[in-house]
DNA sequence: ATCACTCATACCTCCACGGTATCAGTGGTG
DNA sequence: CACCACTGATACCGTGGAGGTATGAGTGAT
């Protein structure tokens, strides 16, 4: 009845992934008789079957689900508190603030302003990632406080709105659809965003492949684009997009045309930190960050309307 | 920079809280000098001094208190995903509830019965234990969900509030208190509830040991109380307590009166469960409870101020 | 019926974790 | 001021268990 060790969740996470033995082996850079016998060890330790396994299929268990889920919080748990204490144990500590490039509402140069003149400010060092970095990176202890999108998966992170910002349709000049002034999401249909989800229903998840993909074999996920990327995609008329206003006024460019859509909700940006976090630097980044964001809310509402090229 | 060993958690929690290197071996049931190499290790892997020691004086630095609360998490994340599975794995599961004994409203038969009643229901077992055993039980896999009072810790956990009860005053029949008909929380200072907390300012801790102590050694901290235990006490004049209005209705008792305190914050419950939790019997208990609560606390207040004895 | 694939078993090797003995600072005390 | 008790660090050793290799055995496709 002791606990299990970390090499054992590791073990069982990679096996309860590839369901695969030989494959699961690979990837942990060992052989496979040993992670077999770890695994069997693990079950006999709990006294539960966790993998249904014949020599050509293996399947998880309804308890295997359960290790699974909760097994991935604990390595995050453990992970985090080796980063967090190591990064606490330098010698000049920062507050780490993970966002994706651009995404702040055209805020930032202001946040930052403010918070320097904070006391219990610390220097600020910047964990660029893509969009589905940011939580793991909170998680497991690489970032201390986050500026994302909602949603996102809030679970064991505390979490404070910041801006509302509109987006906008951004589309090739030549597109016929900037003949309308103002669009719906429903004349979007059969367009896509430069990740492959449907336009017209960005709650799904993709279902067109992206990229040159034209060399015959199907591309594979889609993987993080730049800026730069999207936009490319989006002036030859691959795709269309939708910016925030912050970013379409940051980076105008004239083959591309923007048209405010009715009925697209807006980008919603927060702050997330972990619910452990005690750090008065993260208390203090939150309270001017939501401080600055009020009163520029204002001022953005107010000009947000007549933007639109 | 990989990720630290459940062991090394152990250990470094263990010689953390006793700031002692033999202390904690004891503990942990080994000898000093691998605890004090392993430690070494763990302070190597990370680039990091956790501790600073001389031959007389063991501290925390920050980077050790940091650690300290992460690894503590950590360690409750491993054993919940253990047991969990263990859990899962059952033949017949059930749905684990932990609460404090009769400090349920009064509407658990209720709850109960309508909750059997639902198709994913699971049959229920219980984990009665003190108040401050419910997080812990949730946080490491002991219970799926608990009915608590608030205010609790509940980081990591989701939380839906479930009914507020009225409290009253406790208090011997031969105390002058009795002689009012109505109190203020300011006519109790002086006095104190039976974990030692002064009854006018139940938000501090505890002031005053308890217990027998009579023997001349100072008493160690207030352990927990049965219900038993609190009357008496009660009714010896030596504490006064606030039972919520179901816990008066449900133990009569000759030798106490009790008697409404117009400024003493209602007993709210609620429930609480693992965020990652995603079982779909803890959903039905939530719902059926709470629907329950609602409908009973139409009728519980319309009757609850005549009760007063 | 055969074959390729994959998980389990058997056996071996070695490292790292823990134990014992001892050293070396530190702070209190007569 | 010298001595002593206390406590963490170091040195050295033995063993259990984690991982590797070789191989067996069951399963599903052709």
């Amino acid at each position: 009845m002791s606990d299990l060790e970390v090499r054992q969740l590791r073990y069982f996470v990679a096996v309860a992934e590839e369901l695969h033995f030989g494959r699961a082996a690979d990837r942990l850079g060992m052989a496979q008789p040993p992670l077999s016998r770890a695994i069997r060890e693990i079950e006999r330790q709990l006294g539960v079957t966790l993998l249904e396994r014949t020599t050509r299929r293996v399947t998880l268990t309804s308890a295997g689900e359960v290790l699974l889920r909760d097994a991935r919080t604990a390595l995050d748990a453990v992970t985090a508190a080796g980063r967090r204490a190591m990064h606490a144990g330098r010698p000049e500590p920062t507050l780490r603030l993970a966002m994706k490039a651009d995404y702040d509402g055209g805020l930032l140069p202001q946040i930052l302003a403010a918070y320097r003149t904070e006391p219990a400010a610390l220097p600020l060092e910047f964990v660029l990632g893509g969009r589905d970095q940011q939580e793991p990176a909170l998680r497991d202890g690489r970032a201390d406080i986050a500026l994302l999108p909602r949603p996102f998966d809030d679970r064991g992170l505390d979490v404070e709105p910041l801006l509302t910002e509109p987006r906008l349709l951004a589309v090739a000049a030549a597109d016929p659809l900037t003949a309308h002034e103002r669009l719906h999401l429903a004349d979007l249909k059969g367009r896509f965003l430069p990740d492959g989800r449907a336009a017209d229903r960005e709650d799904l998840p993709p279902v067109r492949t992206t990229g040159p993909g034209a060399d015959g074999r199907p591309a594979r996920q889609p993987r993080q684009l730049d800026l730069a990327q999207i936009f490319n995609l989006v002036e030859l008329g691959d795709s269309v997009w939708f910016p925030p206003v912050s970013v379409v006024r940051r980076h105008p460019r004239p083959g591309i045309v923007h048209r405010p859509v009715v009925d697209l909700p807006p980008l919603e940006l927060a702050l997330a930190w972990p619910q452990e976090s005690r750090s008065p630097a993260v208390a203090a980044f939150v309270r001017t960050a939501c401080e600055v964001a009020a009163t520029a809310q204002v001022t953005a509402t107010a000009t947000s309307t007549a933007t639109a090229t």
